[in-house]
DNA sequence: ATCTAGTTAAACTGTTTGGCTAATCCCGAG
DNA sequence: CTCGGGATTAGCCAAACAGTTTAACTAGAT
């Protein structure tokens, strides 16, 4: 990448048993950054969050500017890594869609503060994202890549609509993603979501891929054979 | 709502031709704050550009919290109340399908600011978002709901298959609006949105009715008919 | 004892906010 | 026309605060 990505500094001793302060200040400042912006995280809440000191930050990270482009670059590359493995040896379009909706909820589920410091940086607009993408483009297996390619596979092989495989993939993100990044917002105005998230989201998943199997397949399909596992009589009520 | 969602001010005169600074400011302001966030914005360059003097900024709105807020309180207005003007008397389910896509992509591409500072507010996690949702609950017609009770009504004349439609909803909702939200990657993905990205949303609108009208019918729908304008022959390539 | 990485408290520097003042502009009323 | 008053400006100030740096302290290793 880029960008220097590797967490590096000055605590390379030996065998030290040493509390990993690098990686406590990489957390903190990554759960802090996602939360408030690159803009509204203060230095000195970084540093409680990590139970040090304010200076420690810069004897890791010379600079607030750096610890942010240092969070960023390693999610984003986490992002990117874990994004195809999913998909690895299944056959049937219905059995990569189910998977790769799994996996992209699973991976946002656990990693919410990766998904969020992207989007803020989606959204204030500054270079950092641009670079990383134009350097993951150059990249040989670009991860974004291989899903779009299973659909292509798909409609080639009329397994599905003929559909824009751009167009697809946008979707399926767009209904994975969108729900966590305006989490508040849907607490709000769906009760399941407000009293037990993780049950929503459950639902969701199977909503996502109920209405994708059927907006995708092919005209001329079966009408019966709903996919093994669909959520029974085909509805998500 | 429970916010002073007015613009008021010192400027309450007669009937002057004055250049309504408020206004100006107003404008200027969620320009700003929409960009840069609420913590990134500063006074400075919002008195700038509104084309005005900073001191003006606190002769009008006496704090920064009190200008933002006051943004805040007038998007999340706005954007409620344009809500649902859309769908007024359209009868057939894929005609309000229609209606509220372009309607909800046509608002959020003219007032892109009020979407980031929604987005913006959905990531910090304050307080505002809720307390507005919270009385915006209280209201009568809450907007939200009428999507959602003609998604209820199709599917109670089996016009649709018997989905969610919380879930259709936010499905939707999704679609619409997630790639405005990470525009930028999505430019740097897509060759087409990066050269023109007009054509793009034009491109996406049409997707994205398509794959749901094809996700949501039921499943004893006449499969020849594809409605009026679903994009020719039932694909969107 | 000395060296070194890790850590800290405190100081330094620049920026931002909020507030204030005095001067000016501009319009409409008298 | 002049006057008055709201609108607007430049400019200043103090307090707060954030980011950064410095110098000193600690504890374990050599």
């Amino acid at each position: 990448m880029t960008a220097d990505t590797t967490i590096s500094g000055p605590s390379r001793r030996s065998g030290t048993t040493a509390p990993d302060t690098e990686r406590q200040i990489f957390d903190a400042a990554l759960e802090v950054f996602s939360r408030k912006g690159k803009d509204g995280a203060r230095m000195q809440e970084i540093a409680d969050a990590a139970g040090i000191n304010r200076a420690l930050l810069h004897y890791y990270f010379r600079t607030k500017q750096q610890l942010y482009e240092t969070c960023f670059g390693h999610c984003f590359e986490r992002f990117m890594q874990t994004f195809g493995q999913w998909l690895s040896d299944t056959d049937s379009f219905a059995d990569t869609l189910r998977a790769f909706i799994d996996g992209y909820i699973d991976f946002v589920r656990e990693h919410r503060q990766v998904m969020r410091l992207m989007l803020n940086e989606n959204l204030s607009g500054g270079t950092l994202l641009g670079e990383h993408l134009e350097a993951a483009f150059q990249t040989e297996g670009f991860p974004q890549r291989i899903m779009e390619d299973r659909i292509r596979e798909a409609v080639a092989r009329a397994e599905i609509r003929g559909v824009d495989p751009k167009q697809t993939l946008l979707t399926i993100v767009s209904a994975c993603l969108f729900f966590f990044v305006t989490r508040p917002t849907v607490t709000y105005l769906n009760p399941l979501a407000a009293e037990d998230f993780d049950a929503f989201v459950e639902e969701r998943r199977r909503h996502i891929f109920d209405i994708l199997y059927y907006g995708l397949r092919s005209g001329d399909a079966d009408q019966s054979s709903s996919p093994a596992g669909a959520g029974g009589e085909g509805g998500d009520r």
